[in-house]
DNA sequence: GTGAAAGCGCTAACAC
DNA sequence: GTGTTAGCGCTTTCAC
């Protein structure tokens, strides 16, 4: 059975005995029809099982196509499919389509999905910025009017409008709930090394809350790791220091993922914690986890509204939207320090 | 800043003082052209910052876009999320662009979705159908070339290639690892009513493990959710039978979490629990969940996998791939039946 | 090694 | 109410 060639929309005039523009203005309810070439011209179409070719059609009328190029890390990660859930529903309205890509946080493979986007003639483009990604190639584009927006962290290189969850206010109340709580020292298990936007806004974060509280910066507390297993692995290493956290504050839902299941793996239900993301079973865990709470459905959303804003004609200055996070406590933080002074009262140092 | 018409072949050609077509030529690296033209053209490109559109280029070479079409119920379940990256990982190399959208399990709109990317022309489809679709209307298609691949249940109306998991084995294989421990009233918690394949394989399934024990098959015991809320209501329902079920078995993972969360907020630590679909904290949970786990990431590669053989020509018979299940036992089906004879003797009837 | 002309499937602009 | 012509940005075909 050979692919046989689409029928197009000549073949449709030529069933009815109109002309190709006819057929399309019934198509596309563009200028006046009879009301009975008008069911002919469906019945050829209904016949021949016609479909429009949106990509011809698309160069003929010019401008953007009607697609949204979206760049996320990982689609895997349910907080980014939760984001372009959120796009696409703020989208589907306005008969967009979403082409996606993972970028696996390689600018490389950043650079080459944003390309192809860009040849596609998408109408907007939203990107998760790889680390390390520079974006002033784009500087042109945004000039001639394509509406680009940052999620999750701002990009670089070029002023664009940015949607990001509240890192750094987020962070500073979940390590101040522990704080209020009566700990001192307080363990970071972070996601990768520097560079990162939301890393360096979370630490920031947990260096706010500390110095509200009077309390030195320890820089043997802050760890970083890539993944769940090396979160577990930096959690051991620092409830094993000569004078150990009494909590542990991780800032992102796999760093959570590894922390919880360390303490979980070892018994150790002496260590309060709060975790920045939220995760599925964070209310039956014991202690319940108290999180920090992200809400990426809304910074899809928000990413899509502005967008949209753009593509209307909006030419004011690029903005940052910032998605509130929302303290979720359950009973992890609640945890006091055990075997030390509470509240203020600093701890006696145990060395060796 | 006026919207600048992006540069065109003919933009180029004119700032090097050659035809359309020998850009044409340079960039494509079609035919011959002096490295001298070559480099001029090259130069000009940059300058101008020109991006050939790829629409134009595919409505006159004709044939499919290289885009593929990729239909999901919901973009924020990592199930799906997983599945799509591994679609992705496979197609990248021959240089596909994902299009994505969620049906949100909607007939109509997954056949709203799947005209859209007919009418963008995807070389391939890949649907997780909608509960109730039904897809004949494709036939022409498929006939015409189309690849198309089912992904996760079988579609309906015409034969096509189909890429599942082992959800009937994997669930025999789930509940057979709790009759073996002596269970003899195993509650079911399964998804939406009837009509959706995964349901009805898993429960087939799990009615196939109670036949080869010689157990009756106890309707009360078969309970059907939409969400883990009322998976967490079904779960008291069952537990509070006159002759209860001193082991459970969930048929996905949003099933998963509300049993798991019920049991935890009530704190019966005395009834065995296998679920199908694995969970991020399975393992530290306690006791640690034993699931059949799916491999989302090789469905995904197997779906792509067929339709780039069939894009390559390949027009043996529609076949059905079935990507196997593991069981993993981490202990939550490890537990005996409590307050009752073990292995395979009645319990007795208790009523009232 | 390069160019001119025609045409992919569709619609804008103008006829009538 | 309908048809004609031209042209979107690109590549094919054929000529030089």
């Amino acid at each position: 059975m050979a692919a046989t060639r689409r029928p197009t929309l000549a073949d449709v005039a030529r069933e009815v005995g109109v002309s190709a523009k006819t057929v399309s203005r019934v198509l596309n309810e563009d200028g006046p029809s009879s009301p009975e070439t008008r069911q002919r011209v469906l019945a050829a179409v209904a016949k021949l099982g016609f479909q429009p070719n949106l990509m011809a059609r698309n160069i003929r009328v010019g401008g953007p196509d009607t697609t949204i190029g979206l760049i996320v890390p990982d689609m895997g990660n349910p907080f980014f499919g939760t984001v372009a859930g959120g796009v696409e529903d703020t989208v589907r309205d306005r008969g967009l389509t979403l082409l996606v890509g993972s970028s696996s946080d390689d600018p490389e493979r950043e650079r080459a999905l944003i390309q192809t986007f860009l040849a596609r003639r998408v109408s907007m483009l939203m990107v998760v910025p790889a680390v390390g990604s520079d974006h002033a190639y784009l500087k042109t584009q945004r000039a001639a009017g394509l509406p680009l927006v940052f999620l999750d962290r701002p990009g670089a290189g070029l002023s664009a409008d940015c949607v990001v969850s509240s890192n750094r206010a987020g962070s500073q109340e979940g390590v101040t709930h522990l704080v209020a709580r009566g700990h001192r020292r307080i363990g970071f298990v972070g996601d990768l090394p520097t560079r990162l936007y939301t890393r360096r806004e979370r630490l920031a974060g947990y260096r706010a809350a500390l110095e509200d509280a009077g309390i030195a910066y320890d820089r043997s507390l802050v760890t970083g790791a890539h993944d769940q297993r090396t979160a577990a692995e930096v959690t051991t290493r620092l409830l094993a220091l000569p004078d150990p956290p009494t909590a542990l504050y991780a800032a992102n839902n796999i760093m959570a993922l590894g922390v919880v299941a360390e303490l979980a793996r070892t018994g150790r239900k002496d260590v309060a914690l709060v975790t920045f993301d939220d995760l599925p079973l964070a209310e039956i865990l014991e202690p319940a986890l108290t999180v920090v709470a992200q809400n990426p459905a809304e910074l899809g959303h928000a990413a899509a509204t502005t967008a949209l804003a753009r593509l209307d004609g909006d030419r004011t200055r690029a903005r940052t939207v910032t998605v509130p996070t929302t303290l979720i406590a359950r009973g992890s933080g609640e945890l006091p320090p055990r075997d030390r002074p509470s509240a203020q009262v600093p701890a006696p140092a145990r060395r060796g």
